[in-house]
Formats: structure tokens, C-alpha cells, sequence
RNA sequence: CGGGGUGUGGCGCAGCCUGGUAGCGCAUCGGCUUUGGGAGCCGAGGGUCGGAGGUUCAAAUCCUCUCACCCCGACCA
């Protein structure tokens, strides 16, 4: 490919536009534009990206026995109205009007569309199990979207749904696409972990995501560094409280003044306690009436436990006047001790002795209060985040937390979507069953963005050679000198007739301009041939990654090149 | 939606506080010279200062409204 032929635009300076690397190095690299909030053009070289890692993740799916299908992305109101999402989804689902005005939406995601197809098509035990994938542009009306192609509004995904006989047949086809996935995220060169995900309210026992690790990313994770348990921190247990979850009451309660003292640090620093004993107490609000919670004051709520312990899907904190009316109390004086609510206590509450809690009174908190003996609990559970300093609630290792980007999700749906849908099979005694489903998703524009907040440095990008535009660059010196000029282009279609994706800089420009812009785009390789090389023969090859470069006889750089490329590309 | 910020040639910015003929760097076009890490000189083109309304003799600058975008929080591939 010749330069001078590619729509490939390259910034000198940083878009103001973009603060994430990956962003600001899409765009600088001529690889993306952006149309609208969270919706971007893709340029010839960001496309062929996209296409590296849409081809890799196909040829996984296909090796691991789905279909590739391609669902429409408009999609009827009353598939959606069938499920009951219509009314649940939320204002992420973009909606419109036909011109007779149908309610549409454009497709978040296909559950109903592969179930409704399924439903029509597939009658009997004997067509089971299905996996049928797709991968297509998605559109989600984000709230906030960022970071260019991390989270755009619309995106590519590859999304696959698989239908199954029974519960056991979908767990092995969930461990098929767990070791999928695994192939394809490691074929695209990404330092990932797989780690344990909240179902969410679909339920099923167990999920997981696949995080790209990188210090930008938008999700944090728990990972121990002993054994192999790694987590969403939205999902990461925390171990129980060793030693004696009981210690014994000490004196009573007694209200004591503490005026203006609200913050569980205020409070410490007024009592001269550590903030470990002064017990927060959160009031939530839930579609099924406000609740309680208390933990440590040293600990930090996790939002998604207190749901899933409460089966709500709601959960806001209470405002300052629901606080008042709920306790008696202006915000900072809320406790446990007669609150007329039903109560929630973090397990690490159970093991002080003697905590201070609000007093439910302006300017009053209690202390000595004692859980066991003071407070009328409704449930005690895990509901709190974990923290480095927390031991891995497998193996008592160390806790590492780390950010990730979560680049697939893989979850078992279990029956709802057939029931909904009233998707059913004959087993073979002739009875009619539900169908049991997985859905497996991946981010396939996000594993873009992911790869390179993985792979730069000051100069640009780094593409692992799997993910590469271009697996090598070819820069003349100078053009104008014939020799030069001659034994350049009959390198470029020697390489092509190779096999080898090159891209040859025809431009009329300095090499230092050349430098640049290929340093920027990441090619893996980069040939440089002027008339000092090709006195000797040879041609200069540098490696994008290590920044080493070697002299390499014309006459065998060919296959030095290819040698280098199947190295990287096959271990 | 709440909080913070930005809109001035294609890109990055100054000018705004204190109203008075719209500027700089890069990019673009033409010419000459250059050619191993974003070249030099000469010349040229390109902007209703996000939009609307208002104040004023006069608005990029002051006021009101509005739109777009970015960053921090509640959603997710």
C-alpha cells in the first residue's frame, strides 16, 4: 500500500477534545474522527484494526463451534414489550418511530431478536445445542460517553447466544467460550484477567468478564496474588472476620454531646476513636421502602451486595429531608439504636465491642453501643467493598487492586428470556421445555482502544503484530535518488508478493517527518533504505517495540521479515 | 441528571478582566533551496470569533438565553 493513496491524516499536536491515550492516539494516528458524542468515523487504518480484531474473534468463535448470523439493528417495539424490557431498559435504548409510527428502537443488544428467531426456527431436542453469533454495530445511548472508542455510543460488538437442552449443557458451553475468549484475547497480544462478575438480576450462579489491565480503566478488580481468585471489586467477597465475632458488652449506651461533629472523621477526631469504631449508618431509599446499612467507619459501601442481599434493583441514598423525616436527625446523626428500619449490618459491625453510632438527635451520637445487644438487626452480610488491606477470601493471600477495561462478559441467562419469550423445545420424552441460554459478549471496537492504553509510549502507539495496521513500514530516504526510489518499490511488491502487509511512505517528506508518523501509527517493523544502506547492500530494520535496529542484506530481507512476523505472531 | 470547564481559519492557542480595524504557531497553495528524527527563505489563500437576542456611537470582549464538546460521579462491551 502506498501512503500517498491512504486517507490517513496525523496530528502533530493533541486534540483538545481527547484526554485518554488511546483517544488522543486514535485520532492523532489518522484512525478515527469523531461525527457526534460517542460516534466515530473510522479511517482506512483504524479500520483495519478493527477488522484484525473482528477477524480473530471470529475464527475463535468458528474453531469453537458457533455460527456467525447477522441480526438486524433495528428492531420492532414488541419483542422488547414481549420480554418486558420495553418498560426496564432505560433510556440507554434508543427509540423512534417508523413512518407509521411503530415503535422501534436500534438494537442494545439482541436477546429478544435471537430468541424470537429461535422460537420459530428450532422445535426439538435433537437441533440443540445452537450457539449463533453475531458481529455488528450496537448503539447505546450512554449517559456520559468517553474515551473515544472505550465508551462510545455506538460500537462494534461481537455478541453470541447459545440454547441448550438443560442447565448442565449450558455450563459446558459457557466453559467453551471461557476458553474462546481466552484464545482471542491473548491472539490479540492483551495483558488480561479474567475475573468472577455480579450476574446482575438475570441471575445464574456465576459470570465473567474479561478485564484488559491498564491503570486508565474504567473498572477496579480484586486479584490475589497467591492463588488464581480475581474479581470485579463489585463482586469481590470479603473474607469473615477472623478471631471472636462476639466479644462480650461492655457498659451501656450513653448519648454525648457533639456538636456539628457529622463525618465519621469529625466524629473520631472529636471522641479521640478510631474511625473503625464509629459506625456509619447509610439510609437508602428502594422501590421496596428505605432501608438501613451500617458499616465501619473506616469501610466503603458496595452498592451492588446491599442490592442483590435486598433483591431491589433500585438503591439511591436518602436526601437530607427523607433523613430528617426517617430519623429525627439532620444528616450526620443517624444511628442504629431505635431506628424504625429495617436494619442491614456489614459483618466486620458484629466484631466491636463498643462502637459510636449517630443518636438519631441533632448534635448527639451514642457510644458503647454493642450490636448484639443494642440493635435489632434484620439481616448481618458482606456488603462492604474490599480493600488491599483485606485478605483473599479464598486462600488468606495478599489482595491486589487493580484497574481494568472490561473488554467481554460471558453470563448464563438461564430461562429467562424463553420464558419470556415463550421459547420452547420437545425433549425426547415428548415434553415441552424451556429453553436454557448463555450470552457472551465482546467489546470488539473497545479491544482497540484497550489495546493501546497498553501498548504506547511517548512517540505513538504499539500494535502487537496480530493487531497491526500494517506489519511493516517502508521508508525511503530520498526519493529524488533513483537507485533509492527503484530498490524501495521493488522491496514494497517483493514484501506484498510475500504475503506481508506494508505500507510504503511515498511521500514527498523529510525522513524526520516519516520518523514521526510511523513511530506514531506503531507499525511493528520498520524498513528504512537510502543511498548509504544500499552502498552496502543493505536495509535498516528497527523493531517498533524494543527500538532496536538491525542491518539486514537486501537479499535476504524478505524472509528475514517474515521470519520476524511469525515469531511474534506464533510464539 | 448533578458538579467543573471549553467553544476564535483544518489543528493547537493568544486576545476577553479594562469594548475601538481579529492575531500567533502548525497545516494548506505557489516558487526556490533542502533530504537520517516534525527544514529554510519569499509569496498567497482561508475566520459572520458556536448560535440567538440584548446593552452601546461601537461587542470576540459586557448581559440573557441556547447549542455543542470535554472532565469528575450514577450505566455497560
Amino acid at each position: 500500500m502506498l501512503y500517498s493513496r491512504l486517507l490517513l491524516p496525523t496530528l502533530k499536536e493533541n486534540p483538545a477534545e481527547a484526554e485518554a491515550v488511546s483517544h488522543r492516539l486514535l485520532l492523532r494516528a489518522g484512525m478515527i474522527r469523531k461525527l457526534a458524542s460517542g460516534i466515530y468515523n473510522y479511517l482506512p487504518l483504524g479500520l483495519r484494526v478493527l477488522r484484525k480484531v473482528e477477524n480473530i474473534v471470529r475464527e475463535e468463535m468458528n474453531r469453537a463451534g458457533a455460527q456467525e448470523v447477522l441480526l438486524p439493528a433495528v428492531q420492532p417495539a414488541e419483542l422488547w414489550q414481549e420480554s418486558g424490557r420495553w418498560q426496564v431498559y432505560g433510556k440507554e435504548l434508543l427509540r423512534f418511530k417508523d413512518r407509521h409510527g411503530r415503535d422501534s428502537c436500534f438494537g442494545p443488544t439482541h436477546e429478544e431478536v435471537i430468541t424470537d428467531l429461535v422460537r420459530r426456527e428450532v422445535h426439538s431436542y435433537r437441533q440443540l445445542p445452537l450457539n449463533l453469533y453475531q458481529i455488528q454495530v450496537k448503539f447505546r445511548d450512554e449517559i456520559r460517553p468517553r474515551f473515544g472508542l472505550i465508551r462510545g455510543r455506538e460500537f462494534l460488538m461481537k455478541d453470541g447466544y447459545s440454547f441448550h437442552v438443560d442447565e448442565a449443557d449450558s455450563e459446558t458451553c459457557y466453559g467453551e467460550m471461557y476458553r474462546a475468549y481466552s484464545r482471542a484475547f491473548q491472539r490479540c497480544g492483551l495483558n488480561f484477567k479474567v475475573v468472577e462478575a455480579d450476574s446482575g438480576p438475570i441471575g445464574g450462579s456465576f459470570s465473567h468478564e474479561f478485564m484488559v489491565l491498564a491503570d486508565t480503566g474504567e473498572d477496579s478488580l480484586a486479584s490475589c496474588a497467591a492463588c488464581d481468585y480475581a474479581a470485579n471489586l463489585e463482586k469481590a467477597e470479603v473474607a469473615p472476620p477472623q478471631g471472636n465475632p462476639a466479644p462480650a458488652p461492655g457498659a451501656a449506651p450513653e448519648a454525648v454531646a457533639t456538636p456539628e461533629v457529622r463525618t465519621v472523621e469529625e466524629v473520631a477526631a472529636f471522641l479521640k476513636v478510631s474511625p473503625r469504631e464509629v459506625v456509619k449508618t447509610l439510609i437508602y431509599e428502594t422501590e421496596a421502602g428505605p432501608v438501613a446499612v451500617l458499616l465501619r467507619g473506616d469501610h466503603e459501601v458496595n452498592e451492588v451486595k446491599v442490592k442483590n442481599l435486598l433483591g431491589v434493583t433500585e438503591l439511591i441514598l436518602a436526601g437530607p429531608a427523607r433523613i430528617q423525616e426517617l430519623t429525627g436527625a439532620e444528616v450526620g446523626f443517624a444511628g442504629p439504636v431505635g431506628l424504625n428500619l429495617p436494619l442491614y449490618a456489614d459483618q466486620a459491625v458484629m466484631a466491636l465491642a463498643a462502637m459510636v453510632t449517630g443518636a438519631n438527635r441533632d448534635g448527639y451520637h451514642l457510644i458503647q453501643v454493642h450490636p448484639q445487644r443494642d440493635l435489632v438487626l434484620t439481616q448481618v452480610a458482606d456488603l462492604r467493598l474490599v480493600t488491599a488491606q483485606d485478605p483473599c477470601p479464598r486462600c488468606g493471600g495478599a489482595l491486589e487492586i487493580l484497574r481494568g477495561i472490561e473488554v467481554g462478559h460471558i453470563f448464563k441467562l438461564g430461562r429467562k428470556y424463553s420464558q419470556a419469550l415463550k421459547a420452547t423445545f420437545l425433549d425426547a420424552a415428548g415434553q415441552e421445555q424451556y429453553l436454557y441460554m448463555g450470552c457472551y459478549g465482546i467489546g470488539v471496537s473497545r479491544i482497540v482502544a484497550a489495546a493501546i492504553e497498553q501498548g504506547h509510549d511517548a512517540d505513538g502507539i504499539i500494535w502487537p503484530l496480530a493487531l497491526a495496521p500494517f506489519q511493516v513500514g517502508l521508508i525511503p530516504i530520498a526519493l529524488t535518488d533513483a537507485a533509492t526510489r527503484e530498490a524501495t518499490f521493488r522491496l514494497h511488491d517483493e514484501l506484498e508478493a510475500a504475503g506481508l502487509e506494508v505500507l510504503l511512505d511515498d511521500r514527498d517528506e523529510r525522513p524526520g517527518v516519516k520518523f514521526k508518523d510511523y513511530d506514531l501509527m506503531g507499525l511493528p517493523l520498520r524498513v528504512v533504505i537510502g543511498p548509504k544502506t544500499l552502498a552496502k547492500g543493505q536495509a535498516e530494520v528497527r523493531h517498533r517495540r524494543s527500538r532496536e535496529t538491525v542491518m539486514v542484506g537486501l537479499d535476504h530481507l524478505v524472509s528475514y521479515l517474515k521470519d520476524q512476523i511469525s515469531k511474534e505472531l506464533h510464539g
